[in-house]
RNA sequence: GCGAAAGUGGCGGAAUUGGGAGACGCACCAGAUUUAGGUUCUGGCGCCGCAAGGCAUGAGGGUUCGAGUCCCUCCUUUCGCACCA
């Protein structure tokens, strides 16, 4: 054996043993029980990132874990390959995205390698390969004929420039990244998937993933939001020779069947397409303004009606307002993000338009609001200035009435006022009052009587309302799957036949950012119409990729099928057992993810409700940011470890650039990312210390949910604990030279103090496993080898005439070491395969059984209670395991250290925890 | 703005259930070994105090024999907000 820990050597040989001998190829096995665990696939961006790093060796600790626990065990890994950044590299440095992208997997791939990831790699995929997109494309034509994929229209930001669609994130400021002209923005035709149909089942289901963090399951039902309550209409008549537009379909979801609905649900109308969209439509003067409201007890309190400016009221109105069709052309300028839209200043112009109020009859002015969205309920909203905090904002600003209607319930007593927004005026638990035959119902019967009353004036009704919108696909770019539509002059929109998939995307485009690269491809874009068999052009948007990593998590299952999408194998393996990936997922992808299980169960592909059974979250990995603003307003990031920071005498903080010594500005920490130029390259990590040391690192250095603000403080601890352990591997290779089996009860006090100490940390450490707290896991390995390192210094100075045997302290460092390598080999997979084999325990490390703490050793004639006088620490005393409280109590008053504390006061009560403290109350 | 989480020493963090706050490390200080050290070992290390003891888990209230943990209000930071993935 090697006295010096070298570990890239030793690294180097136990990934060459684990290749050789196939140690992670997943077969379907009747014998083991599977255990199906995934890491989220990585962007191939070019490098690793510490995100990755930390994920990967999660996934990579619960697989070897599992592994040793006697599970049949799949962990594959792929490539999440379309997207933005590779066409941004393209037109940075003119290479075809399909080879940046083919050539980055082959990088990353060699570092995952090199980390030590028992990962199943004959399973790998693509998204980008024909033979995995294709499956997109069938499974999107198989949506198409249920009626799941449907085309309507959705806004989008628009470079008048480069005449191109632009990602939010290539919108800075509200201008084009590359052109820097104020982006517009335009409303087209695409596809979408309809996710709404399936909220009722989405929403309901989180009750029954017992498996997923509780954070998750509240943001994905926020997400959905399902909200009770009332739509009603504003019937209006507009001036005479006006010519109002008809009210046009709302874009939220209304169940049909839910009691009181007045609506036919809104999927048969999105499906439709269009009916009454159009502005030029001719209309009544008379119309209703509809709004959904969860407060309908407030009605009587209304002073005033919003409309977003997308709505077709506010476009009627602009067209008698120069001044009004300004602000309506303001409000659709900017951002499409509803970030940006809800953060916005609040404002405000009145349409000069009234709408009357459906119980009062009273007239209600009718405004446009910026800060009403067109995307939720009904583009339209009731103004109830004194009972929702943005209407009052809204009615102070402008100087609209503000009308209390509900009187403060427990949580406030204070008087109304106007002056000032008083939260509690919002709450659902108060009475109505100054709201005629209402005055003195709560927020339940107002509901139900408001409710009931605008029903028989068929105004309105209770209704539920949905915030999940659907899904938006088509993409206006190159690099991802092909949406498998030809427009035909003569049939229209005509699917591709089955047969005539994969539609391939062309692997040798160079996007320069203008327009739509596949536009421009006559070879892609020309083809035959499979109806009529004339010349046709092909469909040019992608799907968005959100859909690629839908499903992957499926075809790991069988990603040798050529012939079939999923077959029974997915039957095997699913539903995943362990889902590992950042929290910044915890909505979108998931929930797609979701939805596409379940279209796929309803077509009959899967026999599946639910992809995954238990999901672990992943925090995320921040650093430091840092940048200069030029005068034109131009940000230049600086990586950290370009940075000094220095601190000046007062304790100011201030930043310089190493390379010219000026200061830089500090942006607070966030995410390590590529635009922000803020990431750490865990290769240097992995270079200089090996994938064990960096490994170990990571999981000892915080718990996998939390968010890590990075610094590498610490890895020395890691370093210097591997180098520890194999020197005491090294003093002890020869732990197993004793031939006997030695009784436990022959060994000495401080060797039995020593055994018992090792199996209450592997208890421990077993029970902290099962809650995915690895640092504590790691830290556990530590105090095994202190505990083994101190009864080594115990032997150093062992009294020989009196200690009956050397084999009693070669017994206990033998099983001690089984017990640590075992331990820690999930974690450090290297040096624990090495020094197991090093050592004489076995050939592999990964077939020994997981261990298991020896109850008789844990077993302990006395404990140690806390005293406590008055709830403050004041002793502590031992006592016999088995002592009853009574006499605990007596034990303790006779203490010296109580009987100080209680100089004499009658005590009161004493409080006994068994075994662990008692409290006397005086 | 809305939704979700997190705030504990100089730093990362620990503390199954409401029961000894600071495990295990990093950094730092002192010492030993060493020709040397990005080596190893020993000891110290929340704050105030000579000590007894007191004070401390973002801030302020509350419940309790007892609160980092439960409740209320507030502050700060991070994540998500539908075209980054």
């Amino acid at each position: 054996m090697q006295q010096k820990y070298n570990p890239h050597a030793i690294e180097r040989e136990a990934q060459k043993f684990w290749e050789e001998s196939g140690a992670f190829r997943a077969a379907e096995s009747p014998d083991r029980p599977k255990y199906y665990c995934l890491s989220m696939f990585p962007y191939p961006s070019g490098r690793l990132h510490m995100g990755h790093v930390r994920n990967y060796t999660i996934g990579d600790v619960l697989t070897r874990y599992y592994w040793m626990k006697g599970r049949n065990v799949l962990q594959p890994m792929g490539w999440d390959a379309f997207g933005l950044p590779a066409e941004n590299a393209a037109m940075a440095n003119g290479v075809p995205p399909a080879k940046w992208t083919y050539d980055n997997i082959a990088a990353m791939k060699g570092q995952l390698k090199s980390l030590g990831f028992a990962i199943d790699w004959s399973r790998e995929l693509a998204t980008c390969r024909p033979d995995y997109y294709r499956w997109n494309q069938w499974l999107f034509l198989r949506m198409l004929e249920k009626g799941l994929v449907y085309q309507k229209t959705g806004v989008v930001n628009w470079d008048p420039v480069d005449r191109t669609v632009l990602a939010n994130e290539q919108v800075i400021d509200g201008r084009g990244w590359r052109t820097g002209a104020p982006v517009e923005k335009r409303e087209i035709p695409m596809y979408y998937m309809a996710i709404t149909r399936y909220a009722e089942e989405l929403l309901a289901a989180l009750d029954r993933l017992p498996g997923w963090p509780e954070r998750v399951k509240t943001m994905q039902a926020n997400w959905i939001g399902k909200s009770f309550g009332v739509r009603f209409a504003f019937p209006y008549e507009l001036p005479a020779g006006s010519n109002p537009p008809p009210l046009s379909p709302s874009s939220h979801a209304l169940l049909p069947k839910e009691e009181g609905n007045l609506e036919p649900p809104l999927f048969a109308r999105e499906r439709g397409g269009g009916e009454g969209g159009s502005p030029e439509a001719p209309a009544p003067e008379k119309g209703l303004l509809w709004v959904f409201t969860t407060r309908a007890d407030t009605i009587m309190g209304v002073t005033f009606c919003a409309i977003a400016a997308e709505h077709p009221l506010a476009a009627h109105a602009a067209r008698g307002s120069p001044k009004l069709a300004a602000f309506v052309e303001e409000c659709k300028r900017g951002s499409v993000m509803e970030a940006d839209l809800a953060t916005m200043e609040k404002k405000g112009m009145p349409t000069g338009f009234t709408v009357t109020h459906p119980l009062t009859g009273e007239q209600v002015p009718l405004w446009i609001g910026n800060y009403v969205l067109m995307a939720y309920g009904e583009g339209a909203v009731m103004g109830v200035p004194a009972h929702d905090e943005r209407d009052f904002h809204f009615a102070r600003q402008y100087g609209l009435p503000i009308r209390q209607v509900v009187r403060a319930g427990a949580a406030g007593t204070a008087a109304f006022t106007t002056d000032r927004w008083q939260g509690w005026y919002e709450s659902k638990d108060g009475v109505c009052v100054n709201s005629g035959k209402y005055n003195g119902l709560g927020y339940d019967e107002a509901v139900e009587a408001i409710a009931a009353d605008l029903k028989a004036k068929g105004l309105g009704g209770k209704q539920v309302l949905w915030r999940l919108r659907d899904w938006g696909i088509s993409r206006q770019r190159y690099w991802g799957t092909p949406i498998p539509i030809i427009h035909c002059p003569g049939c229209g929109d005509v699917p591709v036949p089955d047969r005539d998939l994969p539609v391939v995307l062309p692997e040798d485009c160079v996007p320069d950012g203008t327009g739509n690269p596949l536009a421009k491809r006559e070879d892609f874009l020309k083809c035959k119409c499979p109806k009529c068999g004339r010349p046709a052009r092909r469909e040019t948007d992608t799907m968005d990729t959100f859909v690629d990593s839908s499903w992957y998590y499926l075809r790991y299952a069988c990603p040798d099928n050529g012939g079939s999408m999923v077959d029974e194998r997915v039957g095997h393996w699913l539903p995943v057992d362990q889902y590992i990936g950042g929290i910044e997922h915890a909505i979108l992808h998931l929930l797609y993810s979701r939805f596409w299980t379940k279209v796929m169960r309803d077509l009959g592909l899967v026999s599946l409700d639910e992809p995954f059974a238990n999901l672990l979250t992943q925090g995320m990995v921040l650093n430091e940011i840092y940048f200069r603003k030029t005068d034109s307003g131009r940000i230049t990031y600086y990586n950290p470890s370009e940075v000094e920071v220095k601190t000046d005498d007062r304790g100011n903080r201030s930043a310089v650039l190493r390379s010219d010594g000026r200061p830089v500005e500090a942006g607070g920490i966030g995410t390590m990312s590529k635009s922000r130029n803020n990431g750490v390259d865990p290769q240097q990590l992995m270079d200089r210390y090996g994938a064990d040391i960096a490994r170990f690192f990571m999981m000892f250095t915080s718990p996998p949910e939390d968010t890590l603000v990075w610094s590498d403080a610490g890895v020395e601890g890691a370093a210097r604990f591997l180098r520890r352990l194999w020197a005491f591997a090294y003093d002890h290779r020869d732990c197993k030279r004793h031939d006997q089996l030695v009784g436990w009860t022959m060994l000495s006090k401080e060797q039995q103090e020593a055994r018992r100490k090792v199996h209450e940390i592997l208890n421990q450490a077993n029970y902290d496993f099962g809650k995915f707290q690895f640092n504590t896991v790691a830290s556990a390995c530590m105090k095994i080898l202190n505990v083994l390192q101190d009864l080594q210094e115990l032997e150093k100075r062992r009294d020989e005439s009196r200690v009956p045997s050397i084999r009693n302290y070669d017994a206990l460092i033998e099983e001690g070491l089984g017990i640590l390598l075992r331990l820690l080999s999930p974690i450090t997979p290297h040096i624990s395969h090495h020094l197991w084999r090093e050592l004489g325990f076995g050939a592999d490390i990964l077939a020994a059984p997981w261990p298991e703490p020896d109850p008789a050793a844990l077993a302990e004639d006395e404990i140690e209670l806390v005293v406590q006088v008055n709830g403050r620490k004041r002793g502590g005393v031992r006592v016999p395991r088995d002592a009853d409280n009574k006499a605990i109590e007596n034990i303790v008053l006779a203490d010296p250290a109580v009987q100080k504390h209680v100089s004499g006061q009658p005590v009161k009560k004493v409080v006994v925890v068994p075994g662990r403290l008692v409290n006397v109350v005086v």
